[in-house]
DNA sequence: CAATTAGTGGAACGGCTGCTCCACTTACCT
DNA sequence: AGGTAAGTGGAGCAGCCGTTCCACTAATTG
């Protein structure tokens, strides 16, 4: 039954046809989700995402029968992105470089989709088209390590496992920041990298003024909605 | 109403004279809540507490009529034990080891009560009691951060602001990592203290393992638990 | 233009939550 | 001892949630 993810460019036209009108449906509710999650994380209600999309929950179950499948289907394309920014760091003819680039993308891919940022440091074994597209990613991720590491730039002894690391910082960082300082995140990364490099102080991006932090604070202080 | 609440014959003992039982009852809420709340985290159901507690709901709520008294009853103790730290902490003859020590007692607090976790960086401008100490707290580490960077050991640029953003960083590898691998942080650690230092690279302890970092993931994709 | 289903929306169910109400119990004071 | 108000527990309320069911609607096909 869930055998096949269609992959989003393509609707459903490898393997079942949907009706017309029930294929432009599942695509309202891909994109509601989409909206809904990047505002307000994954744990969204599923009556609020029928809502935006127009549709009746019925329908949002019927094409989505479990939460993880509507999740995968959501974000295909920006663990696409995801596999990608991988690709193009390993691509990058300076591995130190291409490694900051990495980091830094990924952050900010957390940063700009509060969904995204779950999915990538909570929902690991999630649906397979995700999981695919992750391992494919972490195989990359691995050969760039060893270039950075070989070129000198990278600390010996920065393991794999790292980088989950700094994303689930970032994770906290992010989710506690980002209505009243968006940006607090890249001072965090500042620290992190300079330590990465095991070289002297550089400027860090500007802290979160003092006004940015009450506001932080404040609004977190009311977690559930 | 008439304004006087206590009858004239022992006005003040602590300022609150409650029926024996009542008062015991009283504790057993408190104590269940620092049970649950370590465990589980802030937000846990009221049912839940009264039930460890061994009491019934009304008896909670009439002690503790917000959640807010509630959480400031629980983590009184240790708020103020948090401000001892950073008492201690300013204390010591070396202005930087008073500084990593301090930064190494709060990402421990965090890591081993999952609801001082969230005190600490989620609800800010809750009860008064607990404000008041942590300004006392705030005023002692500006000291701290002088010296260390008086004494030439802590980088100028190190802001006040970043010892929250150390917490929320913390925070989010704590709550990821707390089942499989309690100890992730001191990693996440090892890394932002050599930066704010900007010294060369040092020994930091070990990165997850391959089983940890998967049991972790495992473990955060059912958040609705 | 029917006829045939795939597709639809929303009511409804069971289970959870924070919180209140009220008929009873029990500690305290004399 | 006995009166009384402080204190109690649990049923119950309103409001969410994810999920299912079913009478209806309309795209597709011949």
């Amino acid at each position: 039954m869930t055998e096949e993810i269609c992959h989003s460019k393509e609707p459903a036209r490898g393997g079942r046809n949907l009706r017309a009108d029930a294929e432009r449906n599942r695509e309202r509710v891909l994109d509601a989700a989409r909206e809904v999650f990047a505002e307000q994380g994954l744990d969204v209600s599923t009556n609020e995402i029928a809502r935006r999309a127009g549709v009746g929950v019925a329908t949002l179950f019927r094409r989505f029968p479990s939460r993880e499948d509507l999740i995968a289907g959501a974000f295909a394309e920006k663990m696409h992105a995801y596999s990608e920014v991988t690709a193009k760091a390993l691509a990058d003819p300076d591995p130190w470089h291409g490694f900051c680039v990495y980091i830094e993308r990924l952050c900010r891919m957390q940063a700009e989709d509060r969904g995204f940022a779950d999915v990538l440091t909570m929902t690991f074994p999630t649906a397979k088209a995700l999981e695919e597209e992750r391992n494919r990613a972490a195989n990359a991720l691995t050969d760039l390590l060893e270039r950075a590491k070989a070129a000198g730039r990278l600390r010996s002894d920065f393991a794999h496992q790292d980088v989950p690391l700094i994303l689930m910082a970032n994770a906290g960082v992010v989710t506690a920041t980002r209505d009243a300082a968006p940006d607090a995140w890249r001072r965090l990364l500042g620290y992190l990298i300079q330590s990465f490099a095991a070289e002297v102080a550089q400027p860090l991006p500007d802290p979160l003024t003092k006004t940015q932090l009450y506001r932080t604070l404040i609004r977190l202080s009311r977690r559930p909605h």
